[in-house]
This record gives C-alpha cells, sequence and structure tokens, in this order.
DNA sequence: CCGTACATCGTACGTTGTACAATATACAAC
DNA sequence: GTTGTATATTGTACAACGTACGATGTACGG
C-alpha cells in the first residue's frame, strides 16, 4: 500500500514535449512515440479519420493493438499528438506584400492548405489546441504578423483565433461537402431527378420567395463543385475588413 | 422479378416535407415521425449528443430498438429532422435599431442563442442543411436581414452562409470548452500544478517571446470562463464590420 | 372471409476503445 | 553469475454502437 511503487501514467504535456522518464528496466522498446504517430498521420492521410482505428494502426505498424497503449494512453492524446507534429511541419509561404493584410492572408491560406491537406485535422482539431512545441512555434510565428499595428495583446490573441477559426471551418466544411458527394451514390442529375418533383411542389416562390429566387441563383452561379473554396475565398476578404476595422483605426 | 412490389424506402426529403404515402394495410402505427423526433430532441436535449443511442430512444418511448426504423431510415435522417424541427421552433428576436447591422446582429444572436440552448445541434448540423420546411422558413426570414442593401442575390447567400458559419463555429466552440472543462478531473488549480513546472520549463521566453506575452495576457483577461462568449462578441462585431466592407460601398 | 402488406421486435453481426491478466524480457542489485 | 523486479507485449474480454434479417401478429382490401 504504502510502498506501491505508483507508475504515474505520462500526462500529454510530457508526451508533446517529448520528456519521458525513460526508464532503463524491462524489455527494449520495439517503437517510439514518433513513429506511432508518423504511422497514425499516415493511416488518417490516406484514408481518413474513421479509419484511424487502434487496431489499423497496431497493424500497420506490425504490432498487436494492445501494444500501442504502451506509447499513448489513449486515442485522445494520439490525435492531440499528430496535430502537434503536423503544425511542427507545417509548410509556411511569405506573403505577397508589406502590409498586414497580405501577411494575414498569407497565414490562413497556409492553414488552409494544411487543413485541405489533411482533413482530418480539420475535424479533429479543438477550439483550444493542446500547447505542444508545433503549436506553440504556430502561434509565435502567426502572431508575428499581427505585431505592430497598435492592437493590445488581448486583441492580438482574439483577432488571430477569429482568422483562425473562420479558416478551420471553412476548410471543415469544404472536406465534408466533398466527402458528401463521393460517398453519395446518386449523382446530381439522378438526385434532381429524385427529388425535384416534390421540391418543385412544396418550394412555391410564394411562401418562400427571397429564398427561392436566392437560392436558385446562388446554386447555379457556382454549380456545388467549387463552392467550398469560393466560400473561403469570400469568407477570408471578409475576415480581412473585418479586422481591418480595428487595426487601421 | 417485374412484378415485385418494390416499397421505396422513403426518401429524406419526403420525411422532411411529411410527404409520406400514408399506407393503410397492416397494425396500426404506434407511434409518430414527430413523437420520434420530439423524443429525440428531449434526450439530446437533457444528456448531449452521444447520449442519443437508437436503444435510448426506443426505451424513453417504451418501444423495442428496431422499432424506430419503421418511422426513419436510420440515425442521420433523424439528425436531420430534429435540426429541421429546431429551425421551424426557433424563436426569433426584434432587431434593436432601423439599420442592416441591427438586422444583422439580431440574426447571429438568435442563431447563437438556439445552438446554446442545444449543444447538439452545433456539433450535428452540416454545412449545408437539409431543405426541410424550417430550414427553408429560416433561410427566408434571414435572407431578409440582406435584402434591399444592393447586393447581388449571391452575394446575399454567401453574405449570410458566411455569418451563419461563424455563429456555428462559436457556439460549437464556446460548448466545446465548456464541456471539457466540466468533464476534466483536474481543478484549474490541480491542472496548474501538475503541469505548470514542465510548462514554465518549456515555454522559455526566448523561443517564444511573443506567444508567452500575448498568451499571459490572453489568459488573464477572461480567465477561461468567459471565454467563449467574448469570442462570440468579438467575432461578431468582426464579421458585421466585414460584410459592411460590402454593404456600404 | 381470406390473403397480404405492414408494424413490431428478438436475435445477431461486425465494429469500436480499452481494461485486465498473463507472459516474456532485460537490467539492478547482490 | 544469479536473482528479483520493472516493464514491453499480447490474447482475451467487455460493453456499447448502428442496423440487417427473419419471425410474428395485426388489420384492411379484395
Amino acid at each position: 500500500m504504502s510502498t506501491a511503487t505508483e507508475t504515474p501514467k505520462p500526462h500529454l504535456l510530457e508526451l508533446l514535449w517529448r520528456a519521458a522518464p525513460e526508464a532503463g528496466r524491462g524489455p527494449r522498446k520495439g517503437l517510439t512515440v514518433d513513429e506511432v504517430v508518423a504511422a497514425a498521420v499516415a493511416l488518417a492521410d490516406e484514408e481518413g479519420l474513421e479509419a484511424l482505428t487502434v487496431r489499423r494502426l497496431a497493424q500497420s505498424l506490425g504490432k498487436a493493438p494492445m501494444t500501442l497503449y504502451t506509447y499513448v494512453p489513449g486515442k485522445t492524446e494520439l490525435v492531440a499528438l499528430m496535430l502537434d507534429t503536423l503544425f511542427e511541419r507545417m509548410a509556411t509561404t511569405d506573403a505577397e506584400g508589406p502590409g498586414w493584410r497580405d501577411r494575414l492572408a498569407a497565414v490562413a491560406r497556409d492553414n488552409y492548405a494544411l487543413y485541405r491537406a489533411h482533413p482530418w485535422a480539420a475535424a479533429a482539431s479543438p477550439s483550444r489546441p493542446p500547447l505542444g512545441p508545433g503549436q506553440c512555434a504556430k502561434y509565435e510565428r502567426e502572431l508575428r504578423a499581427l505585431e505592430g499595428l497598435g492592437l493590445g495583446d488581448v486583441e492580438m490573441d482574439d483577432a488571430l483565433a477569429h482568422l483562425l477559426a473562420f479558416v478551420r471551418t471553412a476548410a471543415r466544411d469544404a472536406a465534408q461537402s466533398e466527402a458528401e458527394r463521393e460517398a453519395s451514390a446518386m449523382s446530381d442529375a439522378e438526385w434532381w431527378q429524385a427529388n425535384g418533383p416534390l421540391l418543385a411542389k412544396v418550394l412555391d416562390a410564394e411562401r418562400f420567395p427571397t429564398a427561392v429566387r436566392v437560392g436558385q441563383a446562388a446554386g447555379e452561379a457556382h454549380d456545388a463543385a467549387y463552392d467550398a473554396d469560393h466560400a473561403f475565398a469570400f469568407g477570408m476578404e471578409r475576415t480581412l475588413d473585418g479586422l481591418a476595422a480595428i487595426i487601421e483605426r
């Protein structure tokens, strides 16, 4: 009881910063945390977040499922680790001009590209990501785009969070509508043939005049294929305009 | 083969508009779609989306689990129905002033209130919700706040989608951080005691000068309790400012 | 009055994350 | 060199999920 050798399970923070105690007794470890995380990222990239199961991941590493719990306390922590490595290796581009707007636009585009390349990340990432090295470096780098604009520290954090939340949502919506279109057995024509009559009957222009008019215009404009990217482009300009209101005052 | 009596399973649209064929043969139905949906909404309201299982829902209705599949083709369609009834019964408030900004602010606040009252809806609702009667009425009503401002039809749709996406994300983040705080076994003090030393060691101000300064300021300003509502207030003003750029031009 | 369409429901399958206990291994201490 | 122990690995097992399938009973159309 009192002499029980407590093996405190590694907290998430220790894993993120790779601050494991490095014990020496017992058999050698056949893997590293990085290998597990890398395999998980590869699997999620190729087959999506729902294909990332403990069993599949263990299989891809040539181990039994339960073995992974030696390296990671649970699936939640695994996803956090995946996200942080993604942030650490994130590609960045230079701003296209000297102004704050160019810098923030580059930040937005880089994040959008990241989430489009790894759709599982947009779906998985929580509002406040865990404070790993990758996240911290990203936060530092992106905050610099807002430095020297006359904003207070709190405003800088608010502004960045606002921009990043928009990008993440846009990417998530884009990936989702893409997945829905792929998963849908019906083509657009088939869907319209099946549901068109009912829709026409029920969406009369007297009950919903504005909705019918605007909805039809929007549907024709972007034929649902480039819908998501258009929404991102529109939203990014609006978001930057919104930030301009507190920057250029 | 050719004379096979095909029982076409009801499409989602028919369910949303309650356009079921109303067959007369066989035993009486013991429930209605509305009763099932209402019970599902009540269950999700009280215990969250993850507690909404077919078994629990059937139990709350006094039926066997598989019985529900008589009324709804699957869980996906059930959630769509839940969302549409939520939209149909959604409470709206009047704008606080005569301008477009007051109208849009009212739309944003109404949506935020809806998603805060029914957190599962913010988590479940897809980017493009199904075209049920509730969704259509909501779309019509909210578009009217954008009418007569000189925007094109496509721009009106873009602007509304942009605003609603922001609100949904803000509400989702708010609910998530609230849930995390409740689910966390540790209090803030405990967490800090456990992770503070490592964090202090690893977050040195030389590697991350801006991040440390801004992060500390942000952390102190809103002590994580009213964080989410603050983010909504800030983001709403920024979003409206962003839309102003294309409305007041 | 009968045949059939349909509501109801019990059972079962494949899937998930992971708790638990058994086994094998390699270093620390003597 | 031997022994004790911490630990990596793994097989089995559990509870929960959505839902496919088939049996059973009911009530209306012919």
